[in-house]
DNA sequence: GCCAGTGATGTCAGTTGCTGACATCAAGGT
DNA sequence: ACCTTGATGTCAGCAACTGACATCACTGGC
């Protein structure tokens, strides 16, 4: 919550500051009330007290305001993946990343959940959120390549470790809260170890 | 690239068929020549001696020329997975259905490749490609479960299958052409068999 | 205390994707 | 000949974005 508020840099001068965190509570909640493809911009706008062009000023486009912490995220994930042992097996140097993202998710509160919530219903939105996964993926397979991991091995990998957080991902958000994310994680990657082996 | 600009021909009839062919093969030649982006609907339909609006009355949207066969795609990949023995282990069957995809994607002469080198410069373009595969990983899980088998085992299998074809789908693209692409897709498998073992 | 510069916002016009409503026109059957 | 049907044309309009320019508060230097 307070981590996607960033991007607003207090210590210069401002407006009415906020205006950014502004937008993104404003859309968050008429996403929740109306659904994603039946609010406007101007909507957001006016419920953030600013113009149009303002949103379009802090966020790319109607979608992106749902995506703004990924690149906290992709951070997260690069750092825990450098702090692997140099020998860890590629599978699990991706599988460490996957760990670190679910960490931050399940800091996140009830965001989450409401971010699904929004998302689900709308193809528009699930593009979106396939394409910030494959960056992810991407993101990985290039940290396995610098580890001296060849191709396809290093794409593979990270894709089996995105696979296995989509699924416990999945799995996670029916479960009553309070369930450990990486548990989830863990468990659908043994399960696609044992898939993977033909059982 | 023959331009053939047919459009209303008086003597031939107020209009001509192949409307829809007519509007897939202009799309296609302005999208190769200038790009996606900078490519406007209403150019699209001047080409093919047709009216915007008829556009949008063939394809749901300016990026779905590009994907109009996924249809027939999904139901060769159900058709094969249907044929597999019920012995068959989940990975090997949802290979299966990715093979015949495979098969089907080869005999579209340089199309495939026409089609990655447009899809790859766009960003808007890729969603749309992830969300089809997205698409399909779905139907293949959904199959399996038909068969019995359980979550998250399904999903975990069409993941691995699906990540396997692309994979194998981009190296393809990356050899000469009359590479088997089945063989490419079988490569990946074996690779991710591997490091899904921890190799 | 003033003034110029800077950065966030407002304003406005314009393009483009996309949709609904209605008109038109050829082809086929009765 | 008439009527129905289906593909297309025409037109108006909305909403997502973008570029250009104006505005206005705050800041730093004088």
């Amino acid at each position: 919550m307070s981590v996607t508020v960033v991007g607003y840099d207090p210590s210069m001068g401002r407006w009415q500051p906020g205006a950014r965190g502004r937008l993104l509570q404003a859309a968050l909640e008429l996403y929740g009330e109306h659904g994603y493809e039946r609010t406007t911009v101007a909507e957001i706008a006016a419920r953030a007290g600013l113009t149009e062009r303002t949103f379009f000023r802090h966020f790319a486009d109607k979608r992106e305001v749902l995506f703004a912490g990924n690149d906290i995220l992709n951070g997260v994930i690069v750092e825990a993946v450098a702090a692997t042992p140099a020998e860890t097996a590629p599978i699990d140097v991706a599988a460490a990343g996957m760990r670190a993202a679910a960490a931050m998710i399940q800091e996140g509160g009830d965001l989450p959940r409401r971010r699904a919530a929004i998302i689900a219903p709308s193809v528009e939105l699930q593009e979106r959120e396939l394409i910030k996964l494959a960056s992810m993926t991407a993101l990985l397979a290039e940290q396995l390549r610098g580890r001296g991991i060849a191709e396809p091995a290093a794409s593979l990998a990270a894709e089996a470790a995105v696979a296995a957080f989509k699924t416990g991902f999945a799995r996670w958000l029916e479960d009553e809260p309070g369930r450990d994310l990486r548990q989830r994680i863990d468990e659908s990657l043994d399960e696609l170890r044992a898939v993977a082996a033909g059982s």
